[in-house]
Parts: C-alpha cells; sequence; structure tokens
DNA sequence: CATGAATGAGTGTTCATTCAT
DNA sequence: TATGAATGAACACTCATTCAT
C-alpha cells in the first residue's frame, strides 16, 4: 500500500552497481567504522551498515562472512601501525624538540583515533587478540622507538638527564588523558578542553626538560 | 542449551523469596554492573541481568521502568562520589607523602571503578548528563582539592615549587594510563602492568619532588 | 531512585479500607465496565481497571477469580433488563404516542448503553451464552410487550392498521442506527447525528401513522 | 510443548517459498481480517496471523511495518467502496423492483461483509479516519445515488410518494439490524435469523410501496 | 557480484495471576 | 480483607543470517 500511493519516487537507486572486491570491502569497512565507533558492535545492525554502505544486506554477506568479521577486518586494517615517524632534525634546540613532539602528537589525535581507541577499549573482550596484537605492533614499538631517540639526545648532551628522560613515555601520557576527554565530553566542550590539556602538556614538557638554574647542568654544558 | 542437557541440576527453585525492595534494587543494580560492565548496554540482556541477580525478568520491571532506567540507576549510584579524603598527615616528609598519594590512589582504582570508567567511556553518549555530572561532582572537586593541599605543602616549605606543584593534576595522569590498561589487557597482564605503572609512577613522584642534588633548594618564591 | 528523589508526595493513599464486599464489587464492575467499553476486553488490563478501581491488583483476585469472571459479572449486571416499561397514557392521540414512543426510545440510548450494546458486538464471541440470555430475557420480551401494545391500540382503534402495526419492532430499527452512528462518529459528530436520525424517525412515525388522507380510515380489519 | 512431545508430525517445511511481494502482503491481509474479526485488534497476536498466513512471523514485518499498518491495510483495502451500483432495469414493475432491491442488498451482506462492519465498530477509536473516509466515500454516496434513483421512480410515476420514498434510507435500515444479528448470535441462528429479517423487509417494502388500496393514488395510475 | 525475500532465535516489555504478609 | 512483590507466558518487534534468483 505505501509503495502504491507513492508516486515513483525513484529514488536513484543505481541499479545494482558491480564493482570490485577491494573496493566493495573498502566501502563496507568505512561504514562499519562509522557505525561502530558510534554505536558500539551490538548496537550497529548489519542492516545500518549496509545502509551507510550503500549496498544491501545480502552483499555484505558476499564480501564477509559475519558481522565478527567486517569488525575484526575493520579493526585490522584501521590499527595499522602509522608508519611515519617524525624523525628529529638535526640542529633543532630542546624546545624545538618540545613544540614538534606536541604538535605531532596531538596531531595525530584524530576524531578517527579517538574513535579507534574507544572502540578498542569498548569491544576489547571480544577481540582480545587485537588488541594485544596492537599493543605489542603498534604501542611498545612506538614507545621504544621514543625512548631510544631521547636516549640519544641525552647521549649527545641535547638533553639533561632528568627523572623524565628516564621513563620518557610517562611524558605522552597526558595524550591518553586528551583522548578520553574526548570519548567523554560532548563535542563542544571536547574541543576546549583538547586544546587546554595540550597547552598545559606543552608547558610541562618545556619546564621539566629546561635544567634546574643554578644547579650544575647534566655533568656538561 | 548446555543447561537442558544435563537433567534437572536440582533447579533451585527455593520458591520465592520476598524481599524488601531496596534489596532487590541492589541486587539488580549488581547484576546489571557486572553485565553492562564486561558486554557494554545493548549487548547485556535483560534476561541474562535478571538470571544474573537470581530472580525473574518480570520481576525486574516492578523495581524499574526499563532498562535505560536500570543503566542510569546504576552509574548514579556508583559514581557517587567517595567522599573520604586522605587528609596528609601532619608530620609526613615529602617522601612519605608521594608514598601515601601513590598507595591511596592505585587503592582506588578496584576493578569495580575501572569497570564504571570503561562503561562510562563506552556508554557516554547514551548518558550524557550523567558524565558531566561525574565530571563536575567528582573530578573537578577532586582536582580542586588535591591541588590546594599541594599548594598548602608548598607554602610551608614541605614541598619544593617544581612544574608539577603547578599543574599537579598531570603528576595523576599514569593513573589514568593504568585504568586503560586495565580495560585493555587480559586479567593475568594486567595485574603485572598495574604493578609496573604504579612503581613507576611512584619513582617519578620521588624523583620529580626531590629537589635537584647540590642545588640551593627553594630558598626563594 | 525514583522514589527516594521525590519527597513524600503521599499520595493520600487512604490507607488500605476495609469495606464491605458488595461495595468492592462495585467499584469493580464500574471500573471494569469504564476501562472495558472504552478498549475492549484484550486491551483493558487488570492494573488499569484495579487503579481505576481504586484498590490493588490483588484485591481484585479477592472479589472475582479471573479477568473474565469479572467481564461476565459486569456484562450480567447492566444488562440486566430494564424493568421500567412505560405504559401508554389512555387518553393520547396517535401522534402524542409516537412522541412519546420516540424521547421514550432514544431516552434510553444514553451512553452507557451504547457501550454496552457495542461491548456486546465486540466481545460476542467470548460470552455467547449472556448474548443469548439478553436476546431472550431482554429484546425478546421487549418487542413481544411492545408488540402487544400496539396491538391493543389497534383494536381500540387508537391506530389504524398499516404495514407497520405488523411487524411494529421494524418502526424501531432506526433506534439501532443511532447506536451504530454514536459507536461509529466521533463525540461531536455523533452529537449532531444523533438528533438527526432522532427527528427523521419521528417524522417517519408520524407519517405512517396517519391514515392517509381522503382514504377510508382503518374502517376494516 | 504441545508440538515437542508428538513426534514431528511432518512438519511441513515445503522449505523456503519466494513470492512476490503483492501476493505475500494479500496473503497476510487475508489472515489478518480473518483473525481481527474473529478476536478485535488487540487479541488477534502477530504470531496468530503469521500461521494463519502461512508464514514466519518476521516476514510480516518485511511486507508491513508494524501490526498498526496490516490492521490500517487491511481496513482500507476491504472498505474500498464497492462500484457495483445496480441499475434498476427500465422496466420493472415496482414489485420488481422492491424484490431486486432486497435481494441485492442481502446478497451483498456477506460474513466478511459483516465481519468488516463489526471491525469497524470494535476498532473505531483506533482508525477514526478510516471510519470517517469510509463513511464519506462509500456511505453518504450510496445514500445518495440511492435517493436519487428513488427520486426518479417517483417523478415518473413508478412509485408513488409516501413517507418512506421522502426519506428512502430508512427503508434500508434493517439491513444494519441484519447485520448486528449476524455479530451477535452464532452461525445456526444467525442464518435462521438472516432469511427472518430479510423477508420481513421484503414485505414491509412491498406494502409500503403500494398504493392505500381505494385512496387516490399518487396523482395519477 | 548483487539483491529482495525469508526466517529462527532473540529482544525488551507487559500481562494475568499467585503468594507471603 | 487487602496488598506489594513475584513470576511464567506471552507480546510486538528486530536481528544476523540464508536462500533463490
Amino acid at each position: 500500500m505505501s509503495t502504491s500511493t507513492h508516486p515513483p519516487l525513484v529514488t536513484k537507486k543505481t541499479a545494482r552497481a558491480r564493482l570490485p572486491p577491494e573496493v566493495r570491502r573498502q566501502q563496507i569497512l568505512e561504514a562499519a567504522l562509522e557505525k561502530f565507533s558510534a554505536l558500539g558492535f551490538a548496537a550497529s545492525s548489519i542492516a545500518a551498515i549496509a545502509r551507510n554502505a550503500g549496498m544491501s544486506k545480502a552483499n555484505l554477506y558476499v564480501h564477509f562472512t559475519s558481522k565478527d568479521a567486517i569488525f575484526e577486518a575493520m579493526l585490522t586494517q584501521w590499527l595499522r601501525p602509522s608508519d611515519e615517524v617524525p624523525t628529529s632534525q638535526p640542529g633543532q634546540s630542546p624546545d624545538e624538540l618540545v613544540d614538534s613532539l606536541i604538535d605531532n602528537l596531538y596531531h595525530r589525535l584524530t576524531p578517527r583515533a579517538v574513535a579507534l581507541i574507544r572502540l578498542l577499549i569498548v569491544e576489547a573482550h571480544r577481540v582480545p587478540h587485537l588488541v594485544e596484537r596492537w599493543f605489542e605492533d603498534s604501542l611498545v614499538p612506538a614507545r621504544i622507538a621514543q625512548q631510544s631517540r631521547v636516549d640519544k639526545l641525552v647521549s649527545t648532551g641535547s638533553l639533561s638527564v632528568t627523572a623524565l628522560t628516564q621513563d620518557f613515555n610517562f611524558t605522552t601520557i597526558p595524550l591518553l588523558y586528551a583522548a578520553v576527554t574526548q570519548m567523554l565530553l560532548p563535542e563542544e566542550q571536547a574541543c576546549v578542553e583538547f586544546e587546554i590539556i595540550k597547552e598545559a602538556h606543552r608547558n610541562l614538557l618545556h619546564q621539566l626538560i629546561k635544567p634546574v638554574p643554578g644547579a650544575p647542568p647534566n655533568d656538561r654544558k
């Protein structure tokens, strides 16, 4: 009845496009990321994802074997470790180093990254192997790389030895605080907090890195 | 299904227990916390919560009007700000202060507290008002109280002025890192990490608070 | 929670009034009539009837054994044949007779009567024995009584013999039309239609009863 | 449970039939009419309708959005005004006219028609717009058409002017009485009453239409 | 590859009814 | 008598998934 009462309406269904599998897979994973990160796994229906991806439900099952498979493929895809490691420029002063570190860290904390971390927290129990892999393939190497860079700077005298340089990861933890803030606060408030945390973080690093005035600097100027 | 293959298994009918509403409400909220924090809101079925609470589904609806109401009541209940503020003992040395602070912070990071924070992150969009209230009634006051305690210690000379004493909250952020670790890692690994982070945090504070050796102690404003 | 947030509110529960059974039964049947006739049997919940009657659900079961029993008792009560038969005044002219008949018929078509007939139609399948009894105890006797009164009037010459006087029931059928109208149309429209039908009915009877002008009055059997 | 005690009972799985939507819609509407008119809206479960229609519950929701939508579609479909208007044959005598009118009216009072009217009465409050539409699109035009046909017959002298010819609708009201009888009485009794009313109605019209003997007929023979 | 039609198993919720007090 | 608490059975509806085309 409802169909017969309406005039054509047509909806421009674009009639059964036939696309290469990789394209379809990408469409699906994009749509899945959007839905899953907005609503979580259980609350995201296959119907909604399909609609979002612009195809039929059944077609999802042509490209993936189940909802879980989509979820896993999606996480696997988006959690792939970002390769680009910003190498510190040779002639930077410690202050410039801090600034570039902060800017880089917070630049990477995109909404999508936040959504992914959130999803990881939400659904950790569902895909523990992925979480573990993410830890080991992304986080731990990143930490090690960063620490070794710091160590090098210290050994060249660019940085003074402090409590922070020994456990440098802790200096990046406020980033996590920023991320969690983005997850919890509503849009607008989140933006404000983001900047506050970022600048406080920057200040903190600037101060911590500075050798205590009047104190003998770390063995050598 | 697994239950139906077994014989009765005693069936534990225990007749119909009649309990005061507050007791039932507590049973329900406990069960709800367990389920919701393990699976999230959408994936926790009323049937499972009822089973968990040891009563019929229908009885949940005698005490709460809906699944949402249960969720909200549960969060409201458990997020009530913990009042007990550990006042720093008068004659404590800064090192003792740090130790008691660390022990106190990590002592409060119980599995239940982690589960609640996780839930808050997971379902923030469902109950933004509760998140906001939690921020304003629990987090912000706690921060302010802590900062003012630090300020007092600084003014009495118990603590030297450093970058950390100015923005003291940042020194507690590793706690959040510990919490997120608990959310993401499987049980066993989580326990290990917990201790590692805790002790690293403790060391950091000890070092940061210690006046640089050989340097004139904070003799000046 | 909801209870604890509100102040007393008290609601003046009038605290467990203890009333004689007949009073309670009446309260229940009144409430049941209201609900059942408004919503039908299936859509009227025991909870709603109890609320309407100002008592607890459980108390309904003290006075009646089931929802069906309430329904049946209610119909039995309200369908009891109305005894008051308006005897035609001796010296009335045929026109006065018609007027009093019409007024009487339509006066009895109260909203409650309409609701009951409606209910009878709606739930006839549920209580066929009541419908039958109503037919036999109320409708048929009423018809017979009316026909015999008409016959008497005819035999005394007060009414002329016409097609209508032979099957007098048919002359009251427009009343049913009025009743159905009340069931189908919304309040306001129903009121208007009611009057229209009533007056058309009156006119019809006046004309039918009138001997054809110029024709020999019912001079013959 | 009853099914599980029996052996398979063949189970009639017949695999999964794939039918065009219009066919399914019809099956559903037929089944819905049967159930709704037998039990009313509230007492007809979707499960029963689905069983009746020979498909799964879920499939109902593929073709209709809700139980209400089914109900409305069903009424809309069956209440569509029947177009076939029996034109009176040119050379008919008044008596023949009456006979064809009666036969036609009562022929259309099929069980399905009765069920629909009953449903309309039962659930008028649920779909007042449909009731109104039915009145305006079906009943009122039918009345007007009939009256105009009568007027024409009167003007050609085929019918004499009487009280009935002025308000001809009233002469068809006994049909409503027959309909209500069908709703209230059990099958068998209903059949008997149906014929009685029909013939009484026929007689009445025959007599009313006949010019009073000895009286000057309406101006001309 | 793509889809509309189909379904079994489940969802949250309501109900008539019973029980303990 | 009266009731608040409790429940099994049903309810309308949704879901992930499959099948025929």
